[in-house]
DNA sequence: TCTAAGCGGAGATGGCATCTCCGTTCCGGG
DNA sequence: CCCGGAACGGAGATGCCATCTCCGCTTAGA
């Protein structure tokens, strides 16, 4: 194979684990390691970011050491708990989330701040189960999304206000519908995860139709609707098709 | 003879419910109960109603046997297993599901006819944690449930057509759109349980705005927005409230 | 009265996820 | 090249929880 250029989130990882990392949080603090070593951990952070993203947060260590090619043992000489590896895998993807919220506002037309804003947080959440359940079910480092959170809250009640005062925006619209919006998009991107991922898309447009005060035509739907069949397999199987974090009740 | 070209899922409704039934639906043929079994039989019926309504089909028996005041051997005298519990339990529920979809297409005005059967169905499943996740889960009576969903489909797409015919809804919109909104609207009301549990009510008049294929003002959204302390508390807890079905990922 | 139906609930069973332990492997400094 | 100790793997200890069983005691009702 080709030598293997580091890709950039190698790299970044090692800073943002410094910066970030709730029990030491000088660099020093962590004894160099032996070249194997250093290695495995790589590909723990690797295959934990595959994994998580993936198939979501209950995803066990078991599996990500498997998909990582080592034992289990190994990750947890790595990392105290779930919880540490979890915490430090999200950290900058976090960020991002927050550091959008503000490029949305900086955006020149209102409208389209708003609207790409919305079209940004359920792109990445459907992307990205795992970010998904760490910023919409209290689990894993609370603190740390609540603080993200309290940094996103201004942003978008400025979003909203702004489109509002353009007249952009229906008047009864308020800042914490936002986040609601997000939740329902994103779980219907779960749960035909398995039969159009991007259904969500569809239902974007609607919800986009209802948020402004007044309007002649409706902007098209994009992504073709299910058809029943798959409707039907999706209801089926339930969110996640069947084998995600959805299958809550099997017995 | 019939005509052995109808169309599957209009197939006769009555007969194919009692070959699906996995009991006998004829209640003579339970053999007569001792006057204390009978009555405890009621009461873990009436139990089990209220659990699982209220917290969802994964409650333990154990809870329904509590809440009944009866011992757990005592539930599972009178009910092969869990399965079967719910499955009898839900019945007549789903059924009257599938009766108002036939229902809101009598209705007179097609727009009408529409948002009520929405409303219906958000209403219903807000009210009724267990019910949903027997439609909306691959679990329990898959059998049941998939020909409930088959007998409300056609009624459904009808209900769609007409109020298009009728110039009232977006031309792009499609059947199987209408339970991607059932399962948004719910879903926000579950992680709002705790909170504002109809706040969903909000949502509907959002995604009705947006059916419109074109319109001069909005609907005012109903139900206060959250305060931000509100959502900030819903988002720590995940949906249910913390103790719900969505409690899944404390490790 | 007397017997079989009924009862309660402790615990057997099975499953699953987290985290530990220890015999073995293999870096890498001297 | 050699050897001490860091690192490894993964079986299994541990803990939790839900389903379902079993058996000694209770009670309806002929």
């Amino acid at each position: 194979m080709a030598a293997s250029t580091e890709t950039p989130e190698q790299a970044d990882g090692q800073a943002a684990l410094a910066r970030h990392a709730p029990q030491p949080p000088c660099p020093a603090a962590r004894p160099r390691l032996r070249r194997d070593a250093e290695r495995n951990r790589q590909r723990i952070l690797r295959a934990a970011a595959e994994v998580f993203t993936e198939r979501g947060l209950e995803a066990t260590l078991d599996d990500v050491a498997r998909h990582a090619g080592v034992g289990v043992g190994t990750v947890y000489r790595r990392f105290p708990d779930k919880v540490a590896l979890v915490s430090e895998l999200f950290q900058d993807r976090i960020d991002a989330m927050v550091a959008e919220a503000e490029r949305a506002h900086a955006e020149p037309d209102p409208w389209t701040g708003l609207v790409s804003y919305l079209k940004y947080v359920a792109e990445t959440f459907a992307g990205d189960l795992g970010l998904r359940q760490m910023m919409m079910f209290g689990a894993h480092g609370g603190t740390r999304t609540r603080y993200a959170r309290e940094r996103m809250r201004p942003a978008v009640t400025r979003l909203v206000k702004r489109a509002q005062a353009a007249g952009q925006v229906r008047a009864d619209l308020r800042a914490t519908d936002i986040p609601f919006i997000a939740i329902m998009l994103t779980t219907a991107g779960e749960y035909a995860a398995q039969v159009r991922p991007d259904i969500w898309r569809r239902y974007l447009n609607l919800i986009i139709d209802g948020l402004r005060p007044e309007r002649d035509t409706a902007t098209p739907l994009p992504v073709a609707a299910l058809t029943p069949q798959e409707l039907e397999q999706m209801l089926s199987a339930g969110p996640g098709g069947g084998a995600g974090p959805g299958r809550r009740f099997s017995p």
